[in-house]
RNA sequence: UGUCUCGUGGUGUAAUGGUAGCACAGAUGGUUUUGGUCCAUCUAGUCCGGGUUCGAAUCCUGGCGAGACAACCA
């Protein structure tokens, strides 16, 4: 089957996994009363990357292929870390990847109210204790894999002096890390998670949505569960390491549900196995730290995995949920190659993005035969995949630049560009032939200087010789002079945070961006009608890449991004 | 020396007891007014051993390997 298109995001066939074939046996079974309700649960510490990505197309693919819903729940416990300059972005970000939550965004911190009174209902039955202890003297006795763990102390206290403390707690009558409330599960177990989990610790600090109302916080392991069940989530997709966490989530709701009516749903949590990309770092931490130490110019940085770096690299939407479906959901480890995301945006902006001239390392042509002062409307198709895109005209004149890469002197024969005395064709207007070049004292060229073949203007019947070459060009005293930006990957090596003996900082790419100031582009370059939907004015620089307008860009400075190089045969074959 | 999860071309991912397929990457050729696109062809795989079966990537068993788990983070 061949690819028209790519995909949009109503028609878009998800590849099946082994997610679906599990939601496809709950439903058999009638499961949740036939409903799918899925979340994307977010916390808001730090802006969303290529991984969140996945988990977003994941998770709202799925509310739309079951003809459910999904909702955006920020999942915002620990006020430490979490602003809403992160809720922001976040809501952004998915909102620009095309994807629509049921209702309003949800935050956990709308449910401590609720966690408080489940957590007492947890002290009367006997099943949660305040400890008095220090982090340390509890992790000192949570044991090892391997060992069991020791009782705290404090492990059999009343439950009135239970009650009376956590009370207490939450009145702020003790300092942060005096007292936690614990969870009276299984100090033996196997799993360390149910070795009496800490459910609140005491944290006086201002919350982004609560204030100071609290100054107790739930544990993520005693919110996050209890956040599906109260919004009603039948499938709780997630990453791998939160598979051990499950006997906890479904102790909590065991504990919650007791003596009440049975649930219309009840979350059941599958896990996945996380993206990885190779030359890349994808931890929170590390993506901070290059924003922090200034490494990178922020978040949005077109060299960061994070959703807001693609998208001022000029990703689009479409390529992203494309790559999503590309590298598929499985339960085992995977480091993805950057060439399939780099190929899912070639084959987007193919099809979409306007073709225009530019030249970015120029050398001057003097077409000598060419009458001085005449300029002459070349057309040109806009988009050779898309003959709706139109055309639109740009000028020819005596004096072009070529890039200075598209002439060799003494060239191979396989070099299909300019030489002295070879015939090239300038794409939409002559064919040339060099004649001689001019060099400086240091052996640079200068000038090249060609003739023309005014029966060749192409259209013209002449223009139908065969010509090895073909180059883009643009005409020196109307070109507009724009600044680009080209990227390569942040890092040297495939796994820059895989190396025990050293930091992944050391791999960092010291030419990951190179700035050209003076790059030539087509003046009308406007008309070639660059139209998508999240308005970032994307274009081809003919034979070059697909370039992106940045936001930064003022009306004396235009600035393009470089989202990608196109394909090369040539250099490759050089090597 | 625990519990859980996972091993399919270089990288991902299908095949759910019945011809190991697809994509990316790589190679070759064709078309081309982009060395792009497009088209065609090729390279390359079931971790290992035993068992069940007419038949095993799939089921059983034993190894081996990888990952996760011992934050008052999520």
């Amino acid at each position: 089957m061949s690819k028209e298109h790519i995909e949009t995001p109503t028609d878009e066939t998800l590849k099946s996994n082994f997610i679906h074939q599990e939601i496809d046996k709950d439903l058999q079974e009638n499961k949740n009363q036939g409903k799918v309700l899925t979340r994307f649960p977010p916390e808001p510490n730090g802006y969303l990357h290529i991984g969140h990505a996945k988990s977003i197309c994941l998770n709202f693919g799925l509310g739309k292929h079951y003809n459910g819903a999904t909702n955006l729940r920020f999942d915002d416990t620990n006020p430490v870390k979490e602003d809403v300059e992160y809720v922001d972005s976040i809501k952004e970000d998915v909102k620009w990847l095309g994807f629509e939550w049921q209702g309003e965004p949800r935050f956990t911190s709308d449910y401590f109210d609720q966690l408080y009174a489940w957590a007492v209902k947890l002290i009367k039955k006997g099943k949660a204790y305040v400890d008095d202890q220090s982090a340390e003297q509890i992790a000192s006795q949570k044991g090892t894999p391997t060992e069991p763990g020791k009782e705290s102390p404090f492990r059999n206290r009343s439950v009135e002096e239970n009650l009376d403390l956590f009370e207490r707690m939450k009145n702020g009558e003790f300092e942060e890390g005096e007292k936690v409330l614990r969870a009276k599960i299984d100090l033996a177990s196997p799993n360390m998670h149910m070795r009496d989990p800490l459910m609140y610790r005491i944290l006086k600090r201002h919350h982004h949505r609560t204030g100071d109302k609290w100054c107790i916080y739930p544990m993520y392991d005693f919110a996050h569960g209890q956040g599906d069940f109260v919004e009603g989530i039948t499938h709780s997709i997630c990453t791998l390491e939160f598979e051990v966490h499950r006997p906890l989530y479904n102790w909590f709701l065991d504990q919650i549900l007791e003596g009440e009516p049975a649930p219309e749903a009840r979350p059941r949590q599958i896990e996945f196995a996380r993206l990885n990309l190779n030359y890349t770092v994808m931890s929170k931490r590390k993506l901070l730290q290059l924003v922090n130490e200034n490494y990178v110019s922020g978040w949005d940085d077109p060299r960061m995995p994070t959703i807001s770096g693609l998208r001022r690299r000029g990703y689009t939407p479409a390529s992203v949920r494309r790559f999503a479906d590309e590298i598929g959901v499985a339960k085992r480890e995977n480091v993805i190659d950057v060439s399939l995301l780099e190929h899912c945006v070639r084959e987007d902006l193919n099809k979409r993005a306007p073709r225009v001239y530019a030249v970015m390392n120029p050398v001057k042509v003097i077409i000598t035969n060419y009458p001085e002062g005449q300029v002459e409307w070349m057309e040109a198709i806009n988009n050779p995949e898309d003959e709706s895109m139109g055309t639109r005209t740009l000028p020819f004149s005596r004096e072009i630049y070529i890039e200075r890469e598209d002439f060799m002197e003494n060239a191979p024969k396989k070099f299909f560009r300019m030489d002295v005395g070879r015939e090239v064709r300038l794409k939409n207007a002559y064919i040339v032939k060099c004649e001689g070049i001019e060099k400086d004292e240091s052996g640079e060229i200068t000038e090249i200087h060609c003739t023309y073949d005014p029966n060749t203007k192409s259209g013209m019947e002449g223009s139908n010789r065969k010509v090895k070459g073909t180059l883009h060009w643009v005409s020196i005293e109307h070109s507009k002079t724009v600044q680009v930006k080209q990227y390569d990957r942040l890092f040297m090596d495939e796994a820059p945070d895989g190396h025990k003996d050293k930091e992944f900082l050391e791999f960092l790419n010291p030419d990951s961006l190179s700035v050209i100031d003076n790059c030539y582009i087509e003046p009308n370059y406007k008309d070639a009608g660059a139209n998508f939907e999240d308005g970032i004015e994307r274009y081809q620089f003919q034979r070059l890449g697909y370039f992106c307008i940045d936001k930064d860009s003022t009306e004396k400075q235009v600035i393009f991004n470089r989202t990608v190089a196109l394909r090369d045969s040539w250099s490759k074959k050089k090597k």
